[in-house]
DNA sequence: AACACTCTCAACCGCCCACTT
DNA sequence: AAAGTGGGCGGTTGAGAGTGT
């Protein structure tokens, strides 16, 4: 599919050597071998997985088309509008993190989770007039119902100005864990939250929260005066804040 | 029927991080 | 501590299908 010589000439090690390996679109007979050695071995050790299962695919080719493709828990076909709802929430919450998205609905993956939002949901948002990548106007036209919405992004630093400890441990929590209180509480008190933190389980509670209450509607139609939603685009604020301003924090702090 | 154009999505890429040696 | 390796990620590409003229 790709030309081979494309690939620029970079020092760093590619992940096979590129000689001898077939690429482009798999055949049924590859689909089989590499389906049948994963059943029979398990899936890992992907560089050396093609040698062993006689295939002549580079290894993360074979990783790729199982992930994307053979895995039994792969859903193929359409996505339904209440999966289509909720990658328009979590990619507001996360955005580009496709990994994470595709974490949250089931059968789905990453790679069919982006291609479905660059041909469809990024060009539906900007039909609506909303810019994909920030889910706010784009063209801004301040209006009392969107206060709310129109506000400033809080920075973690206006939250807690000597804290990086905060941006790296709300960072943390979008990939890893916590729920809704526990954040505002983290907000407040980021030693309690790192303190008390169990990520995992709390990050599925907290994303939970975030996704089966219907806030993001509610927050285009509700007055500024409503206490929850403000509540919680503060949260969502500091979510935004802390996923884009995260790496040049550390970068300023490494600095 | 033939051609041009657009759209979709599987596959590839480089980069990055965690882990091992 | 440094180098090497394995695996995962997001961005991009382009072949093929679909649609319009």
């Amino acid at each position: 599919m790709r030309n081979p010589s494309s690939s620029s000439g970079t020092s760093k090690t590619p992940c096979c050597s590129k000689v001898g390996i077939k690429r482009g679109p798999w055949t049924p007979e590859e689909d089989e071998i590499l389906a049948n050695y994963i059943k029979r071995e398990g899936e890992g050790r992907w560089r050396t997985l093609p040698k062993h299962a006689g295939l002549l695919r580079c290894g993360k080719s074979c990783r790729l088309r199982w992930m994307n493709y053979l895995r039994p828990s792969v859903k193929r076909g359409r996505i339904a509008p209440d999966e289509e709802d909720l990658i328009l929430r979590l990619h507001r919450l996360l955005g580009n993190r496709w990994s994470l998205i595709a974490g949250r609905i089931p059968g789905r993956t990453d790679n069919e989770i982006k291609n479905y939002w660059n041909t469809h949901l990024s060009k539906k948002l900007i039909s609506q007039g909303i810019d994909p990548r920030t889910h706010k106007p784009l063209n801004p036209n301040p209006n009392p119902t969107q206060i709310v919405h129109d506000r400033a992004p809080i920075s973690t630093q206006n939250l807690n100005p000597n804290s990086l400890v905060l941006q790296q441990t709300a960072g943390n929590a979008i990939q890893s864990g916590t729920n809704l209180e526990q954040y505002h509480n983290l907000v407040v008190n980021e030693e309690d939250y790192i303190e008390n933190c169990n990520e995992d389980n709390m990050f599925s509670s907290f994303l939970d929260s975030l996704i089966n209450d219907n806030m993001f509607v509610n927050q285009q139609q509700q007055p500024f005066n409503h206490g929850t939603i403000w509540e919680t685009e503060v949260i969502r604020s500091t979510i935004d804040a802390t996923c884009d301003d995260q790496q040049s924090a550390l970068n300023n702090h490494l600095a």
